[in-house]
RNA sequence: UCUAUAAAGUCCCAG
């Protein structure tokens, strides 16, 4: 069992779920009975390939064999059913995990608020930190990062700034996610001056930022109209030491795009093959491109490229 | 004490 466990929770790290599901087929007909954290491995592998139905199937071959579920299953599974987008049905399995009498933790609270978090349900996150707390569970960072991520999504980001001052006051200082989440409250919300203060408040309280934040940053430029702004973040990043990846390439051809910026688009563009390590567009990029392009009115450079990919074998419409 | 298992943030378009 240790041995084929160990093995799907490698499937897992490599994001195999379908190689984790055959590593189980072949533990039961080599007649190893899978135990509990064999199940758990397994229902994270399928959280992490976004199978939740499968993920759901695990749990019932679980109770079939008689093995009790804990707090990891339910936790991993809620996870899972969020990644899927099954809000609903992260619900259903937190109250089958109280049903059975099994106490959740910050981690399978924090999972459910992501659930809402997706939907931008800012309430009903709200409602789940109350909750916890009458439970004596104690919310940490990653709770407040999903409840900030659902105002982010529900484009209210004066809540979103309550709910940092609220994670302060008890006692948290925000880490990467959280002032990154912080940012792209703003940039969602059109506030892209406000998203430049969060991200100084983080140097100043000695928060090293990540591709992430810089990319959020520059998402906020491209929603404000701001290319040139764009730039700028992109050249301190680079002088930070930080590798542009492609998220950042792409928000900044968007940047370019929304600002009428075709020539600047199509230097970014070139600039992602030169860089090092290269990086490879794709799909969004093309269309981001493409975007710019159209809107700068070279219908021929549109053209050639909607060609060129024809030509490379891809579908396009 | 050691152990094989769980969680949050960033790109175009659409919504």
């Amino acid at each position: 069992v240790y041995h084929y466990s160990n093995v799907i929770s490698t499937c897992r790290n490599a994001g195999e779920w379908r190689r984790a599901l055959d590593v189980h087929s072949e533990m039961v007909s080599a007649g190893v009975a899978p135990n509990q954290i064999t199940y758990n491995s397994l229902i994270s592998a399928c959280e992490t390939g976004g199978e939740w139905r499968n993920a759901l199937a695990l749990l019932g071959d679980m109770r079939r064999a008689g093995i009790e579920a804990d707090v990891f299953t339910y936790s991993a599974l809620i996870s899972a059913l969020e990644k899927g987008g099954q809000r609903e049905r992260a619900f259903e399995a937190f109250e089958e995990a109280l049903r059975e009498g099994v106490r959740p933790n910050v981690v399978t609270f924090s999972s459910l608020m992501c659930a809402c978090a997706n939907d931008g349900e800012i309430d009903q996150g709200l409602e789940l930190l109350a909750q916890m707390k009458a439970l004596g569970v104690r919310p940490n960072m990653f709770t407040y990062g999903a409840l900030i991520s659902a105002c982010e999504k529900a484009g209210e980001w004066e809540r979103a700034f309550e709910l940092d001052s609220q994670m302060r006051r008890e006692g948290m200082d925000g880490n990467d996610v959280t002032y990154s989440s912080l940012i792209s409250a703003c940039e969602k919300g059109g506030q892209w001056k406000l998203a430049f203060e969060v991200f100084e408040r983080m140097q100043r309280a000695g928060v090293q930022p990540t591709n992430v934040t810089y990319n959020a940053l520059i998402s906020a430029c491209h929603k404000g109209g701001q290319a040139r702004r764009a730039f700028g973040v992109f050249d301190s990043m680079r002088k930070a030491g930080f590798t542009p990846d492609e998220y950042t390439f792409n928000a900044l051809i968007s940047a370019c795009a929304a600002s009428g910026e075709w020539r600047a688009a199509l230097r970014i563009y070139k600039l992602m093959g030169r860089s090092e390590p290269p990086v490879k567009p794709n799909e969004v990029t093309l269309n981001a491109l493409l975007d710019a392009l159209w809107a700068g009115r070279q219908y021929h450079k549109c053209a050639r490229i909607m060609a060129g990919l024809r030509d490379a074998g891809h579908v396009v419409g």
